[in-house]
DNA sequence: GTCTATATAAGGATAGAC
DNA sequence: GTCTATCCTTATATAGAC
């Protein structure tokens, strides 16, 4: 019992002191001797507890997606009327992306891999607890939109910006635009009242 | 003169053949050996043309954004009223990514970047003439919002969609959401109107 | 301009001692 | 469980022939 802890301590935190380097580098960009070195090991040791870097990989995504997502979700399971569902997930995915930088930036690097196969399951596994729930409040809140694409709407809106770290060097940028708080607050606007009509 | 062209011919044809390796694998991805290999080279011949594989990257990162950018620029010089110019440039951007998988996932690489040098500089070459137009639109289109934001927003609901790639495997999706047109009404339908308001 | 050959380093992975 | 030592492959880059 105790034993099983304590086994498991030293992957854990291999697990946990790779998160940042992967998030950082993506996968061809960190060596199993970075890996190493970061824990105070050498590379052999990693083997032991894994069996090869894609399945260090393969856990390392695994636990960093594994409890953020249902965090986020639990906001939707509310009475609540949409309107302030998607309110709440908003303000709490826009905290989420901003609080946790390597979040974000595995999905990133998760997106441009091109093994179809891995993609597909690191998709399912980590996107389908974000992107479900919104796509169910997609089609409550608005039955002239194509749920589908709302609910990609609402999560470009809020990630993008923390995603689009060029937008530093872009006119009109301040520090903070970077708050959580003004990247919701600007993403619910929007989307509550569009933009002023044409003067048509 | 025709000397130069001549001249210039293998290395052109070096840039062109490296853009999509270079959108499939990123920087790291592609291999100096996997360049000559699809030029039908061998890797010692690149270093001819190119002092090292950076400064290959950062030349086919030139050519492939010399002239897309401007193009959609050139739709915004108009003197149309703001809401005409969005909508063509909304259109004209989402046909661009649309067509060209490369030019949209390259900038995804290069988003990932952490050489904060070649990122500033690569962000600033290419990104510089998609912004800024659309930030000065930004401003002229509803003095409500913070341009800057919205410019992001803008830019977010047309290449999101095309960014990411794992919604195929979301539900509610449809193949036809690929296609330029239905993204691009779908973010100038969101822009104009918003969402149907609260039942507050 | 492009080749062959090669220097040099980095990376994934394993064997076997402790 | 972790180490040392090492194998093998892949990678960037250069030297010098053609």
């Amino acid at each position: 019992m105790v034993k099983t802890t304590i086994k498991r301590k030293t992957r854990d935190e291999i697990l946990e002191l790779s998160v940042p380097l992967f998030a950082k580098d993506g996968y061809d960009g960190v060596s199993m001797r970075d890996v190493a070195a970061a824990i105070g090991l050498t590379p052999a040791a990693l083997y032991y507890h894994f069996t090869d870097k894609e399945q260090l990989y393969l856990d390392v995504m695994a636990h960093e997606f594994r409890e953020k997502p249902s965090e986020l979700t639990s906001v939707l399971k509310g009475l609540e009327p949409p309107w302030v569902r998607l309110e709440m997930y908003i303000t709490k995915f826009a905290q989420l992306v901003a609080t946790d930088k390597n979040f974000l930036r595995l999905i990133q690097w998760m997106r441009l891999d091109s093994n179809v196969a891995r993609h597909q399951k690191l998709a399912e596994y980590v996107f389908k607890d974000i992107f479900d729930p919104v796509h169910e409040l997609a089609a409550e809140l608005d039955s002239r939109y194509d749920a589908h694409m709302l609910a990609m709407s609402i999560i470009a809106l809020v990630s993008f910006p923390f995603e689009s770290t060029i937008r530093q060097f872009m006119p009109g940028y301040r520090p903070e635009q970077e708050k959580p708080s003004v990247v919701a607050k600007h993403a619910i606007d929007l989307l509550r009242a569009g933009l002023s009509k044409p003067a048509s």
